[in-house]
Formats: structure tokens, sequence, C-alpha cells
DNA sequence: TACTGTGAAGATATTCACAGCT
DNA sequence: AGCTGTGAATATCTTCACAGTA
């Protein structure tokens, strides 16, 4: 086969887990907010608390990145901040094209956390002719007519679909035939990619029906209540909060 | 940690295992979608194809339900569906409130996955006065002043935050002191919440992240270009689609 | 015959616990 | 003394492959 080697078992990327590499933006966001306090170092018990994940796996999932603490003293932030970045490609510009723009699709343009990583976003695009050549977070929305050449002008290798659902696989087979070979989708359906393109998907729905499952449990569980009420109680866990995101899946969002 | 017990390992809940609950959803939607064309029975294998997973995966899934299905046939449609409502808690009302109308939380407010699954849009909450009173989505927003008399009202139990990550944890502590026990969090920030109340996250930022991390060691394997071009290549995996999220965590959006 | 349900094998991920630096 | 880095032990998840059954 082409592109990627031939029958990948669709995880672990060199020798960095799936599982670490989806914690390292959540170490760099801490990181980040240590760097901006101007703290110099901090020990993995800390920064596993800030991260909200307990220390041992934070110190093994540095393990997989290289030797970058020092004993007995901890990590400098800034060269880990680095080295993370590094890491997950963020030194780099990342030209990102949003297609759909609805509630959601402007949200996202909206969205600050973008340019403080290395992403840009460089283009808005969206299938109703009247939206075309409003401005929407200071973008004006071009429509999907051009999506080849936008995507082709501006080097744009990450797609973020925001549309519809059954527009959802047009968008997605236009945006790959186009060159884009990273795609974050929001519409609620499976997208068909080439071998090759990955895509991640977010679901609103998704996650609330999870929340949920765990929610009748409880309710099922007021067995042996022993302690006080449904509320109260503000025992915390080893390191940080509760279970964030036992893992598990993703889910996604619609606009309107 | 998770529901209440005391030191469970985050995972598992009863007998079914996380990674499974996580994926009940997608059954869910395919086997909706089968039911409205009115399709009466699938084979593992195509509802798997559908849900852009593979078979074994899903009867294994679905052996953790019970026995559902009927050898050298496969599974009735609409029972399925109807176990894996059950299973999920989605055959009962669940009011929610989402708090922090911005472009997302507006989004949100607006998203039509909800209804058809046992989610009801109860309340729309803003620190804004000016906000007071604005309907979004057909449904008035109310000042946080009143948020404690909201959630009691209406027997919330499940929140949505999409406020700036700033108010994200003095809106956690309100909500769960008010009796939330479920939180969807869309701010970028690790929430501390006492034991027995779940958090899951959604970040955009950092599925962008993942995805620049793959995008990156792409880039850096045109060394045996054997094969066609970048773009190209039709070629299906195994079932569905490439790698399809290839599990570890989940992110977050933030409104303006 | 065709397809489910599942034990067993294999792969990943998490956690423990301690050797090894500074 | 304090904290990192990591082998080894566990726990969890995925995949295989086939017995069982309608």
């Amino acid at each position: 086969m082409a592109t990627g080697r031939t029958h990948r078992p669709a995880t672990r990327s060199r020798g960095i887990p799936e599982a670490t590499v989806a914690r390292l933006p959540l170490y760099l966001r801490a990181l980040t907010a240590l760097s901006e306090r101007s703290v110099p170092t901090v020990s993995s018990e800390e920064l596993a608390a800030a991260a909200g994940v307990n220390s041992a796996k934070l110190r093994k999932d540095f393990s997989y990145l290289g030797s970058y603490g020092t004993r007995g003293v901890g990590y400098d932030v800034e060269y880990l901040v680095y080295q993370i970045s590094r890491e997950l490609g963020l030194t780099q510009d990342w030209p990102v094209v949003i297609v759909g723009i609805g509630n959601l699709g402007a949200a996202l343009a909206n969205y600050g956390g973008f340019a403080s990583r290395g992403f840009r976003v460089a283009a808005l695009i969206d299938a109703d002719p009247a939206m075309a050549g409003k401005p929407v977070a200071g973008i004006p929305v071009q429509h999907t007519d051009d999506l080849e050449k936008i995507i082709d002008d501006n080097g744009v290798s990450i797609g973020v679909i925001a549309t519809p659902a059954g527009a959802a696989q047009q968008v997605c087979d236009r945006l790959v035939a186009a060159g884009v070979t990273s795609i974050l989708n929001f519409a609620p359906t499976v997208l068909s990619v080439p071998d090759g393109v990955d895509v991640r998907k977010v679901d609103l729905s998704i996650e609330l029906q999870i929340l949920a499952f765990h929610e009748q449990r409880k309710a099922g569980e007021e067995a042996q209540a022993d302690g006080a009420g449904p509320a109260a109680v503000t025992r915390e866990e080893s390191d940080a909060s509760a279970d964030q995101g036992p893992d598990g899946d993703v889910p996604a969002v619609m606009p309107a």
C-alpha cells in the first residue's frame, strides 16, 4: 500500500504509545500555565496534579520522550515546554480550514486556543452562498466551490468538519482529494477515508450518553448509603480530581 | 475516581468495560439509522462497518450486555436499540443545564442530537446580565445568580460547562454543591471535583495537537516513497475507515 | 450454511516499587 | 534526602479462531 506502512494496528507511532501522545497536550497546557507564572521547575508530583493524572503515569510518559528531568530536583519547565511542543509538532505552523460555519463552526473560528499553539485558521468555508464574504472571527467566509483551491493555496493538511451530518462525507472526500491528511470531525457520522488519513471525532451526544450511563449507575447504587447525601463529601482522590474522562472514545457536536 | 465505592481504578463499572460503554453510543447511532430505514436485522459485520469498528470487537461488546443476537441470522435492530438505550439510561429523561452561553454554548443549545436521545436542555445560564432573558434556541437565558435554584427546580444531575477557563472551576463547584453529579467540561481546565462526581472533557485544541503529532510523523516518513503521491489510494482498511480516533483521551473547546 | 458468543492469545496501558542520580 | 527513570507486575483492551446453534 501507499501512504502509511501497510496494516498498522491503528495504535502506537514510532516509540511513543498512543495513550501517551494523547496526554502530552495536557502536560503542555499545565506547563504553559507554570511558565506564565515563571515557575522554573516542577516535580512529577506537582505537574501530575496540575494535569489531572498520577505521577507514575506522567514519569512513564516522559520516559518515552527521553530523560528530561533531574533526579532530586524535577523538570525544567521551559525546557519541557519546548521538548513537548517539538514532539507534538507545534513548533511549526499548521494552517487549518474549518468547513461548515454554523454555530459550532463560528465558535471554533473564535476559539482562542489556536494561535497559542501552532495552529492558524487559514480559511472558513461554507456551502451557503449567502455567507460568502461575511467575516466570522475576522476571517471572510468562502464558498465551498473554491475548497480545492483554498487547500492548495494555503498548503493545508488539517481540516475541521463542522457541517451537518449529511454533508460530512462529501466534504471529507473533497478535503482528502485536495490533499488534507488529518481531519477533526464534529459531524455525528463515521467518515470513510483512505489509508494514511487520520480522523479524530468529537461528539457531544456521545459524551453525554456516557455520562448518563454512569449517572444511572449511581442512582441504582443508593443501597448501602452509609456516607452523606448525594452532594457533600470533599475527599480528593490520590492526585487531582475524580475520573477526568476514563479514556474511551471521543464524541461530536453539530451546528444548526 | 468514578462512581462511588472507594478506590476503584477508574475503569469498568459493574460488568461492562469502560471501553465498551464508550462505544455503545456509536452502535446506537448506527442502529437508529438502520431502524429509520426499517431494516429488521443486521449482522455483526454490517453493523460494525456502519459504526466504524471491527466485528469481533462489536460482538465482544454485545456479549457483555447479554445474548441479544441469533446465530446464523444477526441482531434484531429494534430490540438492540431498546437494549442499548436502556443500558445507557436513555429510556429516562435527563434534564441538562448549559452554563456559559457564548458561541459554543449557543451551538450546544442548538444542537439537535439532544432530544433524539433522552436529553433535554432544561436551562441556559450565563454570567452576563445583558444576556438574561434573551432566548437562545428558544430558551431564555437565565443569570448565574439563580443557578442553585434552577438545578434544584429542574432536578438536574448533568451539567455542561462552556464558560471561559477562568470561570470553570467556580461554576463547577456551584453545580456540584447544588447536586449535579455529572459534568461535561468544554473549558480547557482540569476540574477538581469530589469523589462520586463524573467529569468528561472535550477539548478541541488537544484533538488538533494529537492530529499534528501524527501529521508531523507522516511528513517525516517520505523516505521509501514507493507508492503514489500523498493523496490518491482508496483502499479501505479491514472494516470501515482508517484509524478513527485511536482512543486516547478527550479534548476541550471554549467560547469567545 | 451463516453467523453469534466466547475462551484464549496477544497487545496496550497503568501502577508499583525501587534502583540510581544529584 | 529527594525525586527521576524504569523493570516488572497488573489490569485492561483487542483480536483471533472456533465451538455452538438456529
